[in-house]
DNA sequence: CATGAATGAGCGTTCATTCAT
DNA sequence: CATGAATGAACGCTCATTCAT
């Protein structure tokens, strides 16, 4: 392994770690109420070398949304590839685990989903950056909306559009867990989430169902 | 008309005047990002003026949020009261209009019933303001279960957790919202999240249904 | 009576009646933290009024200061031209009453004859005002001074220079008066202030005294 | 010398020159009228600097006043504790010392022991602050108090109550160097209040004396 | 004359960001 | 590369003062 690339590992390692600091203080204040401070604190730097990895507040909060796209990303491109042949009753019930996985893997950014929307927020970062989010987020839609398109073309889903459908997915999800994550605190969320969203997800893939198939 | 009354009545034309400029401005920059001179220039006043009707940032923020839930509260009265003879199923679908009639009424407020969960805030606010808004929320939430529980009762829904069900409706609502607001900005947006939720409360519907209904 | 001379008594009143509020609000909390409005609440007028009768919150706290100041001065002048024949002593203890009665017409001024002389302070008065006060403030400690000058002429007390002397009487009531409202609060201060200043004078006339006298 | 030690003695530095610049604020202006903005512009530093050594304007101010409130009790002690033998005259002699050493080491925290106590300022101060000040300002009453609870016991001072003594001491001279700072500014306050101080201990003293002792 | 709504200047305080070491 | 001291801009809020009614 050359220096360089050694090099390259140590950044990422200290990226990383920033990262997850940044992930709990930013999910325990928020974003605006998070310092700087707080989160160097919490990854056991000074706040002067955070601006070493990240341009910004802003940045680094959008690196860690960028994360979870990234990974839901990867989930449903997996499922595209290699499990095309299941039913899409079956996918739904798929994309229900990928999305609970992608809560516990990062709930904060899940939930800020939203917040990168803001055109306020997206003036402050760097272009790249406001480049890869739009185009990651449009595939993740697009994948999920293919769910529905396929399962509307089989006749099993009623037919509505297939982007409304994958529009509901993600912002019920969304509510339900910002609603949940706004009235608990500590660590007895998940357990409440969880069960939340199975229902959800019964319901909703029962009332999209097509009558001979319910 | 008397003096004092005619005094009463500008009074609450002022208050009206900052409650309509502070609603533009939190939902277009967010609670933290809007500043109090934002508001006051949106309202053609200056910043000291806000303070003569409003106790500090947090009460305005408030006082927005309780008229909504105080709008939700009187119609889901209503219902019990005049029209406690019609189906469940029909109860739900006059609960969509009226969360419909609040997101035409105050968009902002709806999007930040979520906020005003959090502690953080509850303790800016007076103690009057903090047990009004529990108690009307708790009032809102259980008249939307008591739909529920009515409609489970009847063996017209499936068989759960009537608050859950309530729970759904309320974030999945808010969800949606939320989640269109970020997305789109000026004035189109309503064109997007109507037909949305009308999507959603069908297929909630028909997904809440026990087989027979369906 | 005239109308004008109505009107310059009704005025006059007017002016009592705040100074009578304000006496007792910048006692209570001081110059700083004692606002307008809270005086003119006191006073049951509007804030804008007393603006009618005082220049500024600096003159309308002056003038209350003067009153004591005027007081002062007249009881002494009165010793100097009724009780001329008396002995220094008997003048000495005059002057404690006059300084305690002093303290009953008037707390609050006494405790900020200091204040007076900050140029800051100075600097927001009208000039007559300013002229006025040093005025009186000089005829006091003249009229103080001549007390004890009489004294060391006639053997009475020690030699020393007589502003000294003035300056210690004045000083050392002040001092004890602040140090008093400081520690206490509420209605039982004139209980405690009394007692000491009657031991100050006790020690300081016994001190003052030549050897022969005591 | 360590690195560790280097940063902390800097700090102290900083603080120093902080503090130096406050009391000449203070003084000048008061604690009210006196900005954080003037403070720094003294310390040439920006305002925002000031909150990393302390925590707000008012534990800046109470600080300035506990380092006088420790000088004078650790010279107090000292008395005790070396000086035992020495006759309670003598120690008044050594006490007035004291007390003008403390004037120079600095006038404006002296001046301001009253305002100390007031409620409104003790509340925004921590609490350890609080319990400190309050601390080392009954010992040096009580130390005080002692050297005349040991002349009157010795028949040396004229019976009275031991703390009222002590009171008058301390207010005494608060009042006189009050009433100079009030009166004079710049650079010859000090050649005023020294021979003023003298005479007061010479007067009281001799008031405070038995007969027989005179 | 009296009001009180409105102003606007000013203050204490916070915190993202920079930069000398 | 890492630090953390320093900055300075910004914000919420208060209140003396003014002025139209």
């Amino acid at each position: 392994m050359g220096i360089r690339e050694r090099k390259e590992r140590e950044r990422d390692r200290r990226k990383q770690q920033i990262t997850v600091a940044a992930k709990r203080i930013f999910l325990a204040r928020g974003f605006d109420k998070a310092t700087m401070e707080d989160i160097a604190r919490e990854a056991e730097l000074s706040a002067g070398t955070l601006y070493l990895y990240f341009k910004n507040k802003h940045e680094l909060y959008a690196s860690i949304t960028l994360k979870v796209l990234q990974f839901l990303n990867m989930r449903l491109a997996h499922i595209k590839a290699e499990r095309a042949d299941i039913s899409p009753e079956a996918k739904l019930e798929v994309l229900k685990e990928i999305l609970l996985d992608a809560y516990d893997f990062d709930v904060m950014a899940l939930i800020n989903l939203f917040h990168l929307q803001s055109r306020e927020i997206l003036k402050k970062l760097s272009q790249e950056f406001i480049k890869e989010i739009k185009e990651i987020t449009k595939q993740i839609t697009d994948e999920i909306a293919d769910i529905f398109e396929e399962g509307i073309e089989k006749g099993v889903f009623i037919k509505r559009h297939p982007a409304a459908f994958a529009q509901i997915i993600i912002s019920t999800f969304s509510g339900i867990v910002l609603w949940e994550e706004g009235k608990r605190s500590g660590d007895d969320k998940k357990g409440y989430v969880k069960p939340t969203i199975e229902l959800v997800f019964e319901i909703l893939t029962k009332g999209m169902l097509k009558e001979k198939h319910v």
